[in-house]
DNA sequence: ACGGCATGTCCAA
DNA sequence: TGGACCTGCCGTG
């Protein structure tokens, strides 16, 4: 379920409260206990996301990769860092809102007020509490006792004197070495967070063009971007006024890098805000009523039957590699 | 309480 | 190309 943004947001956590600390791994679950015990005992050196796959290494050349897949989910208990934009966006969640996550806060606004009362104590400081991190994030008071017992189908526990980690659910989690890190690595297209340059654009444009496979299913291609996923597939078609159909090969080169554009630009915000905020050129109005509603929060994703929000044709739904696309006719003709 | 569905990917036929 | 994977949420009753 997780798109990039969110494995970003993930990548981030680890980086702010292990990186740099020795590491307990188990599996409390009994699935992956040969490969907790290679990396038991060491050092965290390193945590980063390439699409939407995370890498955190350890000492001694040993790289966990973990993809969540559909259903995988990280939950953080103990003395949580927060990193500033994480505290922010769910600072106020947990007291005001305690059922739901933070999408369905009844105020838009707060999304923007990283200075409201409850983030400021937290940024910075570590926060007794317990923060699920999936495709979307909640964040709930802290358990009894550290470290909580493992609720559920716990796969990997990670363990620091004052943070806890468990994975639940994962596509993928195995311990590589550098060559095969790179191997997976080399099958992923360009993520514009790990490569901001005009060389990842480029590799881009130019995996799109040379194909006649419909822009729509090279969006979702790993190998041509790394991390983009349904929401954001159909949303950054509809901002781009673009035809789903249309082959890779037929687009202009600027509307390609538009495109991309764009993508590294939803990407960011999603990464600060943690939520998949695509509608930010809609008129303050329009916005402040549509983020009101869990099921209005988009241009298109979703809204199958519903009048386009620009021209008042129906949104149409159908499948495209074997996921749901959904795209205005009229506007995306 | 229960069943369908989901922001993903891989692999066997 | 269809199913497996394997979890949480939401709507329905």
């Amino acid at each position: 379920m997780p798109e990039g943004h969110s494995v970003h947001r993930i990548a981030r956590q680890f980086e702010r409260n292990f990186v740099g600390h020795r590491v307990h791994a188990s599996s409390p679950q009994g699935r992956f206990a040969a490969g907790a015990a290679e990396i038991d005992g060491r050092r965290m050196t390193d945590a980063r996301a390439i699409g939407k796959q995370m890498f955190l290494g350890f000492e001694g050349d040993r790289w966990l990769r973990v993809h969540l897949g559909m259903y995988g989910a990280w939950d953080f208990a103990g003395e949580i860092l927060m990193d500033a934009t994480i505290a922010s966006a769910n600072g106020r969640m947990g007291q005001t809102n305690q059922r739901g996550t933070f999408l369905d806060s009844p105020n838009p606004d707060a999304i923007y007020d990283t200075a409201g009362e409850n983030s400021v104590t937290s940024i910075g400081a570590p926060r007794k509490a317990r923060l699920r991190m999936a495709e979307s994030e909640k964040q709930e008071s802290a358990p009894a006792s550290f470290p909580p017992e493992p609720v559920g189908q716990v796969r990997v526990r990670l363990l620091t004197d004052t943070v806890c980690a468990d994975l639940r659910g994962p596509t993928a989690c195995e311990v590589l070495d550098p060559a095969q890190v790179e191997t997976v690595v080399a099958k992923l297209g360009p993520d514009p967070l790990i490569d901001p340059g005009a060389d990842a654009e480029s590799r881009f444009a130019a995996a799109v063009r040379k194909k006649r496979t419909a822009i729509g299913l090279l969006l979702m291609d790993q190998s041509v971007v790394a991390g983009i996923g349904n929401v954001y597939r159909a949303e950054l078609l509809f901002r781009a006024r673009q035809n789903p159909h249309t082959p890779g090969a037929s687009l202009p080169e600027e509307h390609v890098r538009h495109l991309w554009q764009d993508w590294a630009k939803l990407l960011k915000v999603g990464v600060e805000t943690g939520q998949m905020m695509t509608m930010d050129d809609l008129e303050p109005e329009a916005y402040r009523k549509a983020m009101a509603s869990r099921a209005d929060r988009h241009w298109v994703y979703k809204r199958e039957g519903l009048p386009c929000r620009v021209c008042g044709t129906n949104i149409v739904l159908e499948e495209m590699g074997n996921r749901k696309l959904y795209w205005c006719p009229y506007c995306q003709a």
